[in-house]
DNA sequence: TCAACTTTGTGCATGCATTCACAAGGGCCT
DNA sequence: AGGCCCTTGTGAATGCATGCACAAAGTTGA
């Protein structure tokens, strides 16, 4: 058989999963929509009724859900539950993954009672601190591990994702552990860059990151009053 | 005085900011890492070192800061203290904001107590919460607020960003009151699209589609093997 | 059966972001 | 003083994402 891709006339099922980067973060995001639609017996949405609940643009919403394929109908739109599965599929979800959880202080504990979790296909297998006076303390059902036995909590529960909510200046060290110990994608709370081997996914999640964002919108909509009249003027006078 | 878009050749100071919002995203990764420079002793750093810290390219840190204006040296790069006046200036971070956090639960708790708000420009002014048997606690030096007082605390506090961290089913209804009080920038953690008039900012941290993102990409990998002797093999036979 | 209506799927144009590559500029050493 | 070396700042090219606009396709009603 010839590669798909220089020869696309035969009837070749799909010629290879290209999803952009953007698409694959809105997946969720409709899939969250849908979820409520169908609570609210809901069978069947337009492209159009999708895009309002999820925030964006109908022909964003078309052409996302075009990269899994043609799931819409003519005239009708799309089935939700026939959706909702496609797209869990799509990201994965239709397994459970372990989720260990390191650094158990504040936010390690709020991420640990986070239903969300739970409720979409991941399974917190382990939570893990460097503090020994914390280990064996149960949260949500899960009792807390020393660091220094991650390799074997991660190896016994199948852990494939790790979530760092240490400390800034231990995050590196946790990560390494982590990658180490078989894990293979990361999702970063601590307010550092972390540097990770090729084959890791890495993402990361920063608080005060999006407080300055906002701080810059914010400071920009306090000047944006005179700025705007001095354009406007300059507009006038060229 | 024409307007400088139209005559660049004059030597008038700047044309306007038009600071893309990538690089406005990337600015306070640049401002941490230049304060570890600064306490690591570092008075002067150039866009390579800069670059390697901060994890990104070196040519995307030199246009990164050619937004802010011509602030390096040539031949030997960056004042690491200037460079970090001119970003703090820029983002807006010279003044403290004051924040109010809504939704005194786990993340809440989390929010309240992250130091990394209060160390850059951030001062916590209040927390706010539906249920009365919380209302009156001191976390971090800040006593609980009942949210049918949202107004008044808002107003005492001179409160204009506004953190919603509450269940889903309640952040729209939050939302609308945190604009009414007067707040115009809102960051939301709850699991759900928020709508908000002309003029607001709206951020969202979503931690469950993080995980999400990941799951894909972890699936990706698990499937990668097959796919790419696949492709090894079609490119061969074409 | 046919026409009118609805909604999908996508070609295309536009704009934004990234990255390369190099000229311009400044310090340092002899 | 002058040349060498280093680093910035930026034009230009490429690639990615967005959104318009419309043909293709399917449904509904007469």
């Amino acid at each position: 058989m010839t590669a798909a891709k220089q020869a696309p006339s035969a009837a070749t099922p799909r010629v290879r999963r290209g999803i952009p980067d953007a698409t694959v973060a809105r997946l969720p995001v409709y899939l969250r929509a849908l979820h409520s639609l169908a609570e609210a017996g809901t069978s069947t949405v337009s492209s159009d009724a999708l895009a309002a609940a999820a925030g964006v643009n109908s022909a964003k919403v078309r052409k996302d859900l075009s990269y899994l394929g043609s799931y819409g109908t003519r005239g009708v739109g799309y089935d939700v539950a026939y959706l909702v599965h496609q797209i869990s599929r799509e990201l994965g979800l239709t397994q459970r993954w372990a989720v260990a959880i390191v650094g158990i202080g504040n936010l390690g504990h709020a991420l640990a009672k986070y239903g969300g979790f739970a409720t979409r296909g991941f399974r917190i297998a382990a939570l893990i601190d460097a503090d020994r006076s914390r280990v064996g303390e149960w949260v949500n059902g899960v009792a807390v591990s020393h660091v220094d036995d991650m390799a074997e909590v991660v190896a016994e529960g199948g852990v494939s994702i790790g979530v760092i909510a240490t400390p800034a200046g231990v995050a590196q060290d946790v990560c390494d552990r982590l990658v180490a110990a078989g894990v293979t994608s990361i999702l970063n709370f601590a307010p550092t860059v972390l540097t990770v081997p090729a084959g890791v996914d890495l993402r990361k999640v920063d608080l005060s990151i999006e407080l300055q964002i906002l701080s810059f919108h914010e400071q920009r909509k306090a000047t944006e009053g005179a700025a705007t009249l001095l354009e406007a003027v300059e507009a006038v006078v060229s």
